[in-house]
DNA sequence: AATGAGGTTTGATGTACGTCAAGAAACATG
DNA sequence: CATGTTTCTTGACGTACATCAAACCTCATT
């Protein structure tokens, strides 16, 4: 069960890399605002979450260390992994709509968070022009990432899916300062054929056969991309 | 061509239902300065760009009348349609992140739509909360109902998806007041295919059984649902 | 080290949807 | 009305991915 942590630490201090997280050009003062407004929370452990389908909407999360994973589960039980959240990024947007949120997020390492309750989020957006586009700006980011995602499930093929993917962490790796061609995957291969529209045999096949044609390296969850540009080419042929 | 209209309705008056467009328990000042920031655009024909992918970023869009469709391209030139917006609804969200509009808008039929300067719209909604919470659940909202999609595209089946389609074209005709059994398609078999990650055959093809089963009417574009409980009770077995 | 559980790989086979093709219907244009 | 163009339907066939199944690997527990 995850800790709270009323001293509040800065939002920004906390996060590994500002820029992804909320502040952005904002001066010490107001910076000092936001950060009174946070809470961090730590000690979620693989597998506890951070909120389920039909809790009521209270704050955005900052992601601090971690990560996370959200999905959204069908009545028959058909489960859609919508997204893997790392370190610095925003987790909750989808629940502003109706105040309730509509998937859940779960741990799949142990990871904080840092949370923004979000009327004050939105007080103090109203006060910081600066914060308030940004807020905006992260909100269409999701829309595209997530209208990117249509066009992989839509028009992709298996391979090229898992290309897409592959390349995607490979950027985010390298966003916070670590290698874009060696990490390990904090997902199981069930776990991404859900987010892919595919099912686990068909990832892991597809993983051997990048790996038989050089493109990269698979050690179960260790992941080295060998040759980046024919990765890159496996997108757009 | 469109041609612009300085002389600005109301933003709201000319919505067929306000609810859906912007303003929402605002007083009758608040609305008017929200009509002064807007901008009617009519004459748009069937074909028409409302934007192009990379144009810059300047206004949101609340459409007016008509109906348009969302699509993004692929460098391979591979489609995805990634929504049809009807009378009421709010389009251009994608390209608040970067101020390039990352996907085209083309009208489907006649239409109009209001223009909003997007930077007038902040300002204005740092003078009125409840604009700004609206603004924040129309960007919520948008976020949602992608994920929805991505959770048909990820694990329903061609019958599923269309049945899905379908029912969610009803309720937004019921919203604004139209038949909720009968209306007029206006998009083509491909241009569904596209949305829904099928090809036009698979769309077609869905189309007769259901017809075949006597759970829809099927007329070209002309579309009754003549039992919504066998269509519902379609996507969730 | 032995045991077991969950995750992964790989093969054999099945199937839902894609592809190709032809004809019919709807619609636009002169 | 005749003509061409676009859209839609339907059939025959092909294929990418799913399903089923078995073996293997990794890691945690005792």
């Amino acid at each position: 069960m995850p800790q709270s942590d009323s001293a509040c630490q800065s939002a920004c201090s906390s996060c590994n890399l500002a820029e992804l997280c909320l502040p952005i050009g904002l001066t010490p003062l107001e910076m000092q605002r936001l950060d009174e407004l946070s809470m961090q929370k730590r000690g979620f452990s693989k597998g506890d979450y951070l909120y389920r389908s039909g809790d009521k909407f209270r704050s955005l999360f900052a992601i601090n260390s971690g990560s996370f994973k959200t999905r959204i589960l069908h009545e028959d039980g058909r489960e859609q992994v919508t997204g893997f959240q790392m370190t610095g990024e925003i987790i909750g947007l989808d629940a502003i709509s109706t105040d309730i949120h509509t998937c859940e997020a779960i741990a799949m390492e142990n990871s904080g968070v840092c949370e923004l309750p979000f009327h004050k989020l939105e007080t103090l957006s109203r006060d910081i022009p600066s914060l308030q586009r940004h807020l905006h700006k992260i909100m269409s980011r999701e829309i595209v990432r997530d209208q990117g995602i249509m066009l992989l499930l839509g028009s992709m093929r298996a391979e090229e899916r898992l290309a897409a993917f592959l390349l995607t962490l490979s950027q985010r790796y390298a966003a916070r300062g670590l290698s874009p061609t060696q990490f390990q995957l904090r997902m199981s291969r069930q776990e991404i054929g859900s987010y892919l529209g595919l099912k686990l045999e068909t990832v892991s096949r597809a993983f051997s056969h990048f790996q038989e044609y050089g493109v990269i390296s698979v050690k179960v969850r260790a992941i080295e991309i060998v040759n980046m540009t024919d990765l890159q080419a496996s997108l757009n042929r």
